[in-house]
DNA sequence: CCTTGACCCTCCCCCCACTGGAACCATTAG
DNA sequence: CTAATGGTTCCAGTGGGGGGAGGGTCAAGG
């Protein structure tokens, strides 16, 4: 299988699978001309890979990850723990987001948004925060 | 003032304030020595995009906002209009990362944490998305 | 006068997770 | 033979800085 091919299976962009294999998350064989062919265990973890980074792992832990998948002989801890660890960032984040959400949307509330300068926006903004 | 003084009292390391000077939002004089000169109008600047960074405004979003707030002629509309485009974008980014935080609570506790192998978590993550 | 330490300067590489593009080789259809 | 459509490598850039090297400057103390 060419790399065009598992972009479509996989769902990821030719760059992406190339990058992937740069960064040692996949090691695809080479044909004689020098393109990759991949197996379709290849494929598979692609596949994985799109799943994890779709629900924000990062490439470090798609890695433990992928190798958790592929030891018949882990403990589901292992993989909870980094999931917990992960779930927690996203909360953080969320968090975070939802201070800025909340600041910014009263701020913007209290701006008129007409032709006059006056800004209650750039007035917050302009003053220290107390 | 030097960079350092200006550091404590914008908030913002000395590193970010050269970024800043080196992206065009200040432009500190220099003594002969050619360390910067920073004057009140700019640690006031300064202060002002630690704030916008804070709400999670881009740069370029900075820059704009640092043009009206030194216009005296602008309108709060234009000021509104980023604002709210902003707030658009953190909005996205909540619904995103709340929806990788429904799916992963729910994979997370079916998970029984143990020993065993099996792991509802890498099952999902290897399977294709229905 | 000399040294010490705290500043300051520029410059370059590093982070993450790709993405775009240039320049080139391989394959296949017409 | 040519053109289109693959594939390959490598280099540079994204955003928003951070870390650190290697060096200049300044003020205080001995």
């Amino acid at each position: 299988m060419n790399i065009g091919e598992v972009s479509v299976k996989s769902g990821l962009p030719a760059k992406t699978i190339r990058y992937y294999e740069d960064i040692g998350l996949i090691k695809p064989l080479r044909d004689i001309n020098g393109y990759r062919s991949f197996r379709t265990k290849e494929v598979h973890k692609l596949a994985f890979l799109g799943q994890a980074r779709a629900l924000g792992f990062t490439i470090e832990d798609c890695r433990n990850l992928l190798q958790l998948y592929e030891d018949q002989t882990r403990s589901s801890a292992d993989v909870k723990t980094i999931a917990r660890d992960h779930l927690v960032q996203i909360e953080r984040k969320i968090s975070d987001l939802r201070d800025m959400q909340e600041t910014l949307s009263h701020l913007i509330d209290a701006c008129a948004g007409d032709h006059r300068p006056d800004c209650p926006i750039l007035n917050s903004l302009g003053s220290k925060p107390q």
